[in-house]
RNA sequence: GCCCGGGUGGCGGAAUUGGUAGACGCAGCAGACUCAAAAUCUGCCGUUCGCAAGGAUGUGAAGGUUCGAUUCCUUUCCCGGGCACCA
């Protein structure tokens, strides 16, 4: 009886399908468990071998808590708006909606495949009107809120209402609003009172600049935008501002940061979102400005002002309102040349720029406290959105600002003596300040209250507490997302006051609307009801959906208060970093904006997180020979001068070319006439280069070759002839052993580059169980590496060997003496200790995560009981338990087979007992000056005294020790002696 | 540029708290079984010197702390992720 892994897997899927082994109840009673994946995009290409790393993870560490006795909910769904479905809308015409659903059919027969155990009634998708109904109504929750700064929290914007019409703008405790008192709010018509508000909602609408791409009238993603053009088609891009709804995440920055003490996620991960939150304390300070227009103010925001006498030049953003205003008539010319080449740039390429860039205005702020005249500068490297949009430049102190002082000659001023050596800046905070008028002889750290406190006391600015984070822009000018329930009637935002959902409208054609609108601006209907054309985001629908999998049927509420209080906060959530600020921090918004308001009892969405590495591609390349014109611009046109194509091995060229960087196709001529000869021994009749001429020349090809034809480096070449069908009649130049070897890169999985590996075809060859303990074993789940199939087949053989604990399958025996060989007699202690070390570690493992350790203890274990000759029920029967998470099937097929009729998915993880591996003695390394030299067997309780005695005695040790006495001998009881000489 | 990760045999990786570097698997080599193949089993397998015993060396590189460093500290190189409209 073989393992017939194709049987046994097709008939347990069908079973747990048939008895609904998989539903999850809110079965209050129990203790609740909520392992959660990032759900995916459904992208056309389907799934491959890198999705499932986090879902089998995850599916792992479900199955082991339910063998824990947890009612475990392990939802699946898709986040399927998004920009791939609409271009393709774009390009091919077929609905978005159309293309979704045919995406989500294949994901989900390629999950099954995998043998998950996901409830799928709970399925969720952001793009079904049942769900996004809800995100609309949230979304509404927020269009209709305020963040109150005295209580830190959110509140209906009722409330706020109320309080102005008693105590005008006082009430909203917020130095951005212009001040009114309460009379004059009841005075003020419906806009002046619209507007008011929409400074105060969390969903609000403001205005933003957009990658604008004229040639094709709409907006593009960052990107979709490469060197400043557009991707498709090479377009110019400039920014534009357009009118967009925000989110105002930077009322919640502080909740944001200090949520992150509550929350079990990798300290990277905090470190990251806290980066970006970007808290700073520092004071905005005012310059009187010398300029043309007489009397302006310069406000800078710095979280230095201690440095405030070594200011040498101001630099202030592109953007900035005051450039028009202040730039000198001579430098006029000049600064808006540099505003046109800013215009041209993304906000990417103006941070990653190396090249220092900038233009002087021709005006000077004047230093409050010296006098001196500092000249205003404008660079790219400052942008409008941070601070106040201008710097305080201290190069003594700033790398960059010394960078822009040295290319720019300005002079440096030194305010931290022997500390600053006139090459590097020095950031350092405990220097004792020089050149700095009342702030000389202070330290620095010092130095920073003292400077606050007076510019305050001269009323030349305050303290001020920063966040670098920005409000999250919530619209986009698509088709393919939320409809906003929002009218506008004269310039004034309403909620909608129709039944949710408002359902997105069929279109006739999926591009942009008029003036930089979305296509929903196309519709007269739509248009007609004056409702809002932009739609949300594709983080809208995802910033919550974690609720929704707990009561996905609710038609009354978004999700149930009884539900989310039982399933409560995602006990696990499994995800890539690139989340790491985007997605995790608009979900942990949603969640406390959502808590604020009393919908929901918690305000952190996700107790623990665990980041699941990126799985690369490994492509392989085949290096064509081509006889073409010489002439680069020719050569675009130019057909091969030789009928059939010709693929060199790797090999040969590296034997000719060196290991040289593959930049270019084309060689020079003296190796061009080698490599033409060793072609000519295998291809007889290949063209002479000479006799076609001069501007004749040989090209080799660099070309992307399926990795699955591919056996390691080795090309299958007959599959290769197949696989197009201009290769239908290719000729190999081989190796000598006969070979065709490829060349071999790390890049990201992608169909274009022909590296992706369906699971499909690899459940189809080994089965879902090796698939599952294969992308297991390949490493840490947090690690990103490359795919490589080579290996799957060790994992293929270990189950093989696994099963042959419990079934004979030697065919050459007897069909009667095949079969079940698991025998009741009493284990030996040998055997049992095998067994509860193994409990040990597959429950440690899985618990921590390391699976790769996890799937290789069990093979420890198989090749321990193989070696044992162990075929008795009281050691495998607990062992299938614990492989029933990694390998169901295989686990459920032996668990029947051994005459258990009740289901191994619900059987007792069992439990480890020390008594079964306490040992009296253990092997220590001896150590001489901490190079192992031996080793000794000692009682586990000797002392100090003892084991030095013991080690004297042992012949290794006197040989080093060459009769003198050791200095020392270190021993670590359980670890290792180390006699020191 | 800034922020966060990672770098260990031919390859994927192990070493959980500073304590035997290379578990487990792949590939490779040698052998057993077989008419043969597949499957399976046994042994070897970082580099280097040596017949061997044994020694030297070795965790990207350079330094440091320590009886002892893959692990801690400093500097540096390379690779991956993110940087606000991909999801």
């Amino acid at each position: 009886m073989e393992y017939d892994f194709r049987k046994i897997e097709k008939d347990w899927q069908k079973k747990w399908k048939e008895s609904n082994a998989y539903k999850v109840n809110n079965d209050f009673s129990k203790p609740k468990s909520y392992v959660l994946d990032m759900f995916p995009y459904p992208s056309g290409a389907g799934l491959h071998v890198g999705h499932p790393l986090g879902y089998i993870a995850s599916d792992i560490y479900s199955r082991y808590k339910r063998l824990k006795g947890f009612n475990v909910l392990h939802p699946m769904g898709f986040d399927s708006f998004g920009l791939p479905a609409e271009q393709y809308a774009l390009d091919t015409g077929q609905h978005p909606a159309e293309t979704t659903k045919k995406n989500i059919a294949t994901f989900k027969s390629q999950l099954d495949n995998i043998g998950f155990c996901y409830d799928w009634e709970r399925e969720v998708q952001t793009s079904d009107p049942q769900y996004y109904k809800w995100t609309q109504w949230i979304f509404l929750q927020l269009f209709n809120s305020y963040f109150d700064k005295k209580e830190n929290k959110a509140k209906p914007i009722a409330e706020l209402i109320k309080s102005f019409e008693t105590e005008g703008s006082l009430a909203a405790h917020s130095s951005q609003l212009t001040a009114f008192s309460a009379d004059e709010w009841k005075q003020f018509d419906e806009k002046q009172k619209a507007d008011i508000l929409m400074n105060c909602r969390l969903a609000f609408c403001g205005y933003g600049e957009v990658n604008w791409c004229e040639a094709l009238g709409t907006v593009l993603a960052n990107d979709e935008v490469v060197n400043g053009v557009s991707e498709r088609g090479g377009h110019p891009v400039v920014k534009k501002t357009l009118r967009q709804w925000y989110l105002r995440i930077t009322d919640y920055a502080d909740r944001l940061l200090e949520g992150l003490n509550t929350v079990d996620f990798s300290d990277a991960m905090k470190e990251m979102q806290s980066n970006w939150i970007g808290k700073s304390s520092g004071a905005e300070i005012e310059f009187g400005v010398k300029s043309q227009e007489s009397g302006a103010k310069l406000r800078v925001y710095t979280t230095r002002p201690d440095t405030i006498f070594g200011v040498d030049f101001m630099v202030i953003a592109p953007e900035h309102e005051m450039v028009e205003k202040i730039a000198s008539a001579e430098q006029k010319a000049a600064v808006e040349e540099y505003i046109t080449y800013v215009k041209s740039r993304s906000e990417r390429e103006r941070m990653a720029e190396k090249k220092i860039s900038g233009v002087f205005t021709g005006a000077y702020a004047i230093n409050p406290f010296s006098g001196r005249e500092i000249p205003i500068w404008i660079s790219e490297y400052v942008l409008a959105g941070y601070g106040t949009g201008a710097i305080m430049a201290v190069p003594c102190g700033d790398e960059r600002d010394l960078k822009f002082a040295k290319h720019f000659n300005i002079p440096v001023t030194n305010i931290i003596g022997t500390h600053f050596n006139g090459e590097e800046a020095n950031p350092t905070k405990d220097a004792i300040l020089e050149n700095s008028g009342f702030l000389d002889g202070l330290l620095m750290r010092d130095a920073m209250e003292v400077a606050i406190n007076k510019i305050e006391e001269l009323g030349i600015g305050k303290r001020k507490v920063n966040f670098k984070m920005r409000d999250a822009a919530f619209s986009r000018q698509r088709y393919w997302g939320e409809p906003f329930p929002i009218t506008w009637k004269d310039g004034i935002a309403k909620e909608w006051k129709g039944d949710l959902p408002l359902v997105l409208p069929d279109v006739e054609k999926y591009g942009p609307g008029p003036d930089g609108q979305g296509p929903l601006a196309n519709i007269p209907e739509w248009v007609a009801q004056e409702l809002e054309t932009n739609t949300m985001p594709g983080y809208a629908g995802s910033s919550w959906y974690f609720l929704r999998y707990m009561d996905n049927k609710n038609e009354k509420e978004f999700c149930s208060r009884a539900a989310s209080d039982y399933w409560n906060q995602v006990d696990l959530y499994i995800g890539g970093t690139e989340h790491a600020v985007g997605h995790l921090l608009y979900s942990r918004m949603w969640t406390k904006v959502l808590y604020d308001l009393g919908h929901i009892g918690f305000d952190e969405p996700f107790k623990r997180l665990v980041n699941q590495g990126m799985i690369q591609g490994s492509s392989r390349f085949v290096y064509r020979a081509q006889v073409k014109s010489a002439i680069p611009l020719a050569r675009e046109k130019d057909e091969n001068k030789y009928d059939k194509q010709i693929f060199i091995s790797k090999n040969i060229l590296i034997n000719v070319l060196g290991d040289i960087e593959w930049d270019t196709d084309i060689i020079d001529s003296q190796k061009q006439e080698e490599i033409y000869a060793i072609i000519k021994e295998t291809v007889s009749d290949f063209p002479n280069l000479k006799s076609e001429g001069p501007l004749t020349a040989l090209f080799i090809q660099k070309i992307h070759v399926d990795v699955n034809i591919v056996d390691g480096v080795d090309l299958d070449t007959i599959a290769f002839k197949k696989s197009r069908p201009e290769y239908a009649n290719a000729i190999f130049v081989l190796d000598k052993d006969g070979k065709y070897i490829c060349d071999v890169e790390v890049e990201k999985m992608s169909k274009s580059k022909f590296n992706t590996v369906n699971p499909d075809d690899l459940v189809a060859k080994y089965g879902a169980d090796t698939f599952r303990m294969y992308e297991m074993f390949l490493g840490p789940v947090e690690m990103s590496k490359p795919w490589d199939t080579k290996g799957i087949e060790g994992v293929h053989r270990f189950l093989k060997k696994f099963w042959r604990l419990y079934i004979n399958d030697d065919k050459s025996l007897p069909a009667g003496r095949q079969g079940l060989i698991v025998k009741d007699d009493e284990p030996t202690p040998a055997e049992l200790k095998v067994l509860h070390n193994a409990i040990r570690k597959i429950e440690q493992d899985t618990e921590r995560f390391s699976f790769n350790t996890g799937v290789s203890g069990f093979m420890i274990v198989t090749n321990e009981l193989t070696d044992l000759k162990c075929h008795k029920r009281k050691i495998l029967e607990p062992l299938l338990i614990l492989l029933a998470p990694y390998a169901p099937h295989i686990a459920a097929e032996l668990w029947s087979l051994l005459g258990n009729t009740t289901a191994v998915l619900d059987a007792a993880f069992p439990t480890f007992e020390e008594k079964y591996v306490k040992e009296s003695s253990k092997a220590y390394p001896v150590a001489i000056n901490g190079k192992t030299r031996t080793e000794l067997t000692i009682a586990l309780d000797a002392t100090q005294q003892q084991v030095e005695e013991l080690v004297l005695t042992d012949e290794v040790v006197k040989k080093w020790l060459e009769g003198k006495p050791p200095k020392k001998i270190i021993y670590v009881k359980n670890k290792m002696i180390n006699v020191v000489i």
